[in-house]
DNA sequence: GTCCGAACTTTGCATTGCAAAGTATAGCGG
DNA sequence: CCGCTATACTTTGCAATGCAAAGTTCGGAC
């Protein structure tokens, strides 16, 4: 059981996972939860705006984590990576964005208790 | 502009505020936004459950960005520190909200696009 | 007057995000 | 054949930062 309760603590967000709340690794998540087929690492890098730095970084990052799996291999003959999201990584990303659910939900309904702006979150429509 | 142009890269998600994307940093935002009268660190510390120190750091580093006014007063005769959020601080958040919404969304539509378990997620319900 | 607890702040460390530089190979111009 | 640029990554170095442990200050209780 974490350290302090959720019971007491409503606002902690502690499912919030480390590993992906990371802006750059949110829009790898996201992006390949978009292309369950796997994605090109070119193609990671231009869809996330990313550097070829930055990207291999965060997806070692996510590799070790087992959240995605890399596929190095040759396209013909120049070297081609390709990532998809593993079983878990798609579980553990459900998970998180469920808590962001949350989240945005909190704050929306928060936001729009005092009057002022009603719905500047098109969220909560229905 | 950013360097990287948004329509090159759907999932940059440039607009998540470092300032404020931040587990506990989240957690202290939507508090606020929950508690437009202010809270009292103390209140903060248990909402979010986090320890004094790191309270403290978070604090600081919302105020310098103008997201909160700290004010630190007597309660009686002993110190009593009360935030809330500033109007900047509050404009900022629905900015970032509306990002993190998007976020949001774009994944469920993406989890949703593939068969298994169509809605885990209970957003776009209708 | 000393012990304890509340209410913070400061310090130190270990992690980590980011960018610049590095490696390797393919393809082309001359 | 020999550079030269481009593609496809990886590695390195640094500066920022989150976190916990220790420090500080002050107010009662005993």
């Amino acid at each position: 059981m974490p350290k302090t309760d959720v019971n007491n603590a409503p606002f902690s967000y502690d499912g919030l996972d480390r590993v992906i709340h990371e802006k750059a690794r949110l829009g790898l998540m996201t992006s390949l939860m978009a292309h369950p087929k796997g994605l090109a690492f070119a193609d990671l890098k231009q869809l996330c705006g990313l550097t070829d730095g930055n990207l291999s970084r965060h997806l070692q990052v996510l590799q070790e984590a087992g959240l995605v799996e890399v596929t190095k291999g040759y396209e013909g003959n120049r070297p081609h990576t390709t990532c998809r999201l593993t079983k878990a990584g798609r579980r553990r990303f459900l998970d998180y964005l469920a808590v962001l659910e949350r989240l945005v939900r909190d704050a929306a309904k928060a936001a729009g208790k005092e009057g002022a702006a009603p719905s500047r979150l098109g969220i909560l429509p229905a």
